[in-house]
DNA sequence: CAAGGAAA
DNA sequence: TTTCCTTGG
């Protein structure tokens, strides 16, 4: 879910032009599969699937969005999560609570006809399983680009390639790549720049977020931002109740961050989680290459396997081999 | 969410 | 043309 930062960085996110958005993006693969499994429904929460009653919401979201980012020149990669820290079992445990209690209220709100509770409950009931991911990896990779497992959390991954300069961003609906380290965070990275909330469609901008521009300007370090987030709650501890970003940034900056938690949290101790966001588990093992796209495998797999329209996915197709052949026979001069 | 067609 | 609404799988 991420971590709750959101009231101290809202003076820090700036509207994103294209131009900026060229280059390489280092995508949280869960995260963006996420966003396409819950708003990839029907008014009354069905996914689409496919006549095998797979789940194919993820599929359109990928292909879709991926070939735009193409042809505006974005070149993503796609980052999948390795294990989780042992840290994170009870954040992991809850969202699969919520999970299955939302998937309890979606069918009794669609048994009643209430739209809008199942449309929003077959959100959150929205799961990112092995099919998900396995799926989600095919196509990506029938597409020509790069995928990459991180061996621990993707966002760690993401922040790592993004410092060294490997990608040119990180992509994420969550703050915690900042906390990671990246110097850059992209969120909201759509092209219609079209969302849905509560069902309704509402206009958002891509924003960025300067990891450097928000430490200025609170004055802090990293490590003090990731003590805010350890007040306010990280996926790998608790909050603190009545401890919200604002109040965190204050007692962190008067040097309270022990004192609040030896106080609050007795039986916690914040050093490995600290050391968690700092000193992540990332590799060097990875690839930014974007090769050829394979335009008859994806045929076969969205259309044969999978029920898509040729009349839908041909025109994508033709738009990305034609872009292809023209960066082709740019390098050659 | 993104595409495509309808409506404005 | 631009915006709105429905469909997609």
């Amino acid at each position: 879910m991420g971590v709750a930062l959101r009231n101290i960085l809202t003076d820090f996110k700036q509207p994103a032009d294209p131009d900026k958005l060229k280059g390489v993006a280092a995508i949280d693969s869960y995260n963006a599969l996420y966003q396409f499994l819950s708003i990839i429904r029907q008014p009354d929460g069905t996914p689409l699937m496919d006549e095998e009653g797979r789940i194919t919401s993820h599929l359109s979201g990928i292909f879709f969005r991926t070939a735009n980012f193409l042809s505006q020149g974005i070149r993503p990669v796609f980052i999948f999560d390795g294990q989780p820290p042992d840290m994170k079992s009870k954040t992991i445990q809850e969202r699969k609570d919520i999970r299955e209690e939302s998937k309890v209220k979606w069918d009794k709100a669609k048994r009643e006809g209430d739209l809008t509770g199942a449309f929003r409950y077959a959100m959150s009931s929205s799961v990112v399983d092995a099919y998900i991911l396995s799926s989600a990896r095919t196509l990506i990779q029938l597409m020509g680009l790069p995928v990459v497992d991180a061996p621990s959390e993707a966002e760690a991954q993401a922040a790592y390639m993004a410092g060294k300069g490997d990608a040119d961003y990180a992509v994420s609906q969550d703050y915690d790549t900042l906390l990671f380290g990246t110097p850059v965070l992209v969120r909201n990275l759509t092209i219609s720049g079209k969302r849905r909330f509560h069902g309704r469609q509402v206009t958002v901008q891509p924003e960025r977020v300067i990891l450097s521009d928000v430490l200025t300007n609170l004055e802090i370090t990293r490590e003090q931002l990731i003590e805010i987030a350890i007040l306010t709650g990280t996926d790998f501890n608790p909050g603190i109740r009545g401890i919200g970003a604002k109040t965190g940034l204050k007692k962190v900056k008067s040097g309270d961050f022990e004192s609040i938690v030896r106080e609050k949290l007795p039986d916690f101790d914040p050093e490995p989680v600290k050391d968690f966001f700092m000193n992540p588990p990332v590799t060097d093992s990875y690839s930014t290459e974007i090769n050829r796209i394979d335009s008859d495998a994806i045929r076969s797999f969205l259309c044969d396997k999978h029920g898509f329209s040729p009349d839908r996915v041909d025109p994508v197709l033709e738009k990305i081999s034609k872009k292809e052949k023209q960066k082709t026979l740019e390098s050659w001069f």
